[in-house]
DNA sequence: ATTTTATTGCATTCCAGT
DNA sequence: ACTGGAATGCAATAAAAT
């Protein structure tokens, strides 16, 4: 199997447009992230992520998987929390 | 010692591990390439070390395995191409 | 120049909640 | 049986120590 996903571009895995969709889909998903866990439809289950990623193909025609979608997310904290913490540096040194 | 997950500061890039520390994780790795939960809290207990850096040392002998066992391979294609 | 600590961006595996 | 999220793995990389 040599590289021959249709769904990824040559781009990054989260290239500007596909980030831009994320974020819309947060935005709009749950407004800030207090909305019921368990979103589910007669026969069918749908986690938060799994809605991100349905959105994210909706509005770019390129597939996130909800795994991925949960690692940027974990990423994207870890970076929040270190510039928190990084604001923090010298004010009681 | 980490109330926060971080090790490196603006003064300390990196620290030298002393030559106990690194004995007993190395031979901790002949035991097994993957540390325990178990053993990694008894380890971070018995050297000085938090639980994090006892995870990212593994991770590094692994890397460093890895690369040793490349270029044994590498030597062996030369003497086959001899 | 090589080795040794430590971080980062992704993926993958492990843990519970419903 | 489904999921999201934490813990962990790994490649690439940085920089101090050797």
């Amino acid at each position: 199997e040599l590289d021959d996903d249709q769904n990824n571009d040559g781009e990054g895995v989260w290239s500007p447009d596909i980030e831009q969709s994320f974020h819309e889909a947060l935005a709009i998903y749950p407004p800030c992230g207090r909305r019921k866990i368990i979103l589910s439809d007669e026969g069918k289950m749908f986690g938060r992520n799994e809605l991100i990623s349905r959105y994210i193909k909706m509005r770019t025609g390129k597939s996130r998987t909800r795994k991925q979608v949960s690692s940027h997310i974990q990423v994207l904290a870890k970076r929040k929390s270190k510039e928190l913490q990084s604001l923090f540096k010298d004010t009681n040194l | 010692n980490p109330a926060n997950g971080k090790t490196r500061t603006r003064d300390k890039y990196r620290i030298v591990y002393t030559d106990r520390q690194r004995y007993e994780l190395e031979n901790e790795f002949t035991v097994s390439k993957y540390i325990s939960i178990p053993r990694k809290a008894a380890l971070s207990s018995t050297l000085g070390l938090s639980e994090r850096q006892i995870k990212i040392w593994f991770q590094n002998r692994r890397a460093k395995e890895r690369k040793i066992n490349k270029k044994r391979h590498e030597i062996c294609s030369r003497q086959l191409n001899n």
